[in-house]
DNA sequence: GTCTATACGGCGATAGAC
DNA sequence: GTCTATCGCCGTATAGAC
């Protein structure tokens, strides 16, 4: 692996774990075997560095909720279920990215607030769309309520996946997939047929 | 106001604000209007100083809990909605101490990890135990559902409240309320009988 | 209890040899 | 591109006068 991008994964993971702040040059150095002055032949700031993991996490995020919906599946119902429990596994999985995304979307650092709102809202509005196209599908077939509007369901369902996110540090996976799957279970009725 | 509630207030707000790692004495000091070294005269510690502010805050955290249902609603669907709104309400107002709360839940300092997780396990259980009392209230009148267990509806609850604390950011508060109503609606019909 | 002055370490960032 | 050495700044915390 390319040192940049060995730089930009294990910044990510840092900065998903300690926060802006909490994440020095010294131990982004550290872990990915360096010296802190070397960062500067890549990367001319901090700064620059965290936009950059940004930038690659957003899209990345993006592109996750687009591939969690396996089209193979035959209902909608199937369809988002398993695209939901994708979600929390990932949550907790060593995919420190979506930690990243989740953590930064809600505390962005203080001075770098603006630039970080338009990758994000970017996203998510994307991830959004893709949502809602797939229970406009589920309405049209009749799976899915039409009494209440795409958008607002798929609203509830990030919400849901937000929500999740904060208990990690309560419950381990197994703990959390068994809540995950009651959470679903109250979201279904409320939004099927 | 005495000095030191001041300082438990002021420092709140920012800690809430700005984070752990993010807000320093020198500004603390400044926001209560003494010189930074004088608060040594009240905390040993920036980290007791913090730690002080986490007791207050889960303490009262729980009681806000129980104080937001009103018993003079009929039903129990009213009693919900309108702890629920509460709630948002609080967390786009000025009542920064929802904020502390949720933040440092999902993302507390790294080396006061273990003495935060004390405190916040012990408000959590209370508040959803507070809740759960009142969801098995509503299964007793026949309001709600005795297909679903009141705790996974208390914990399905929580966690649409946290993910909806993460679309601050996003939104005004006519926004979030709105969003908010709309997934309440999902939410009603997800657990009402 | 609040102030001024200061200690000391860690931070982000730069200079310059190799 | 990576290193050693170093800068200037700001962080927490302490000493001691009033």
């Amino acid at each position: 692996m390319q040192t940049k991008e060995k730089l930009l994964l294990e910044s990510m993971e840092l900065f998903a774990a300690y926060g802006y702040e909490g994440t020095s040059m010294a131990k982004i150095a550290e872990k990915v075997g360096l010296k802190k002055s070397s960062l500067y032949a890549h990367y001319t700031s901090k700064e620059t560095l965290f936009l950059d993991v940004t930038e690659k996490i957003t899209n990345e995020y993006v592109h996750l909720v687009a591939q969690s919906i396996d089209n193979n599946e035959q209902s909608s119902e199937k369809r988002l279920y398993q695209s939901f429990m994708i979600h929390v596994k990932d949550l907790v999985s060593d995919d420190a990215s979506i930690q990243f995304y989740n953590r930064f979307v809600q505390y962005p650092p203080q001075n770098l607030e603006k630039e970080l709102f338009t990758y994000l809202e970017r996203s998510e509005e994307e991830a959004l769309r893709i949502l809602v196209k797939e229970i406009e599908n589920g309405q049209t077939v009749g799976e899915i309520s039409k009494d209440l509007e795409a958008k607002q369901i798929a609203h509830t369902y990030f919400c849901l996946l937000e929500g999740l996110s904060n208990e990690i540090i309560f419950y381990d996976y197994p703990t959390l997939q068994r809540h995950a799957e009651r959470i679903w279970e109250v979201f279904w009725r409320g939004i099927r047929m």
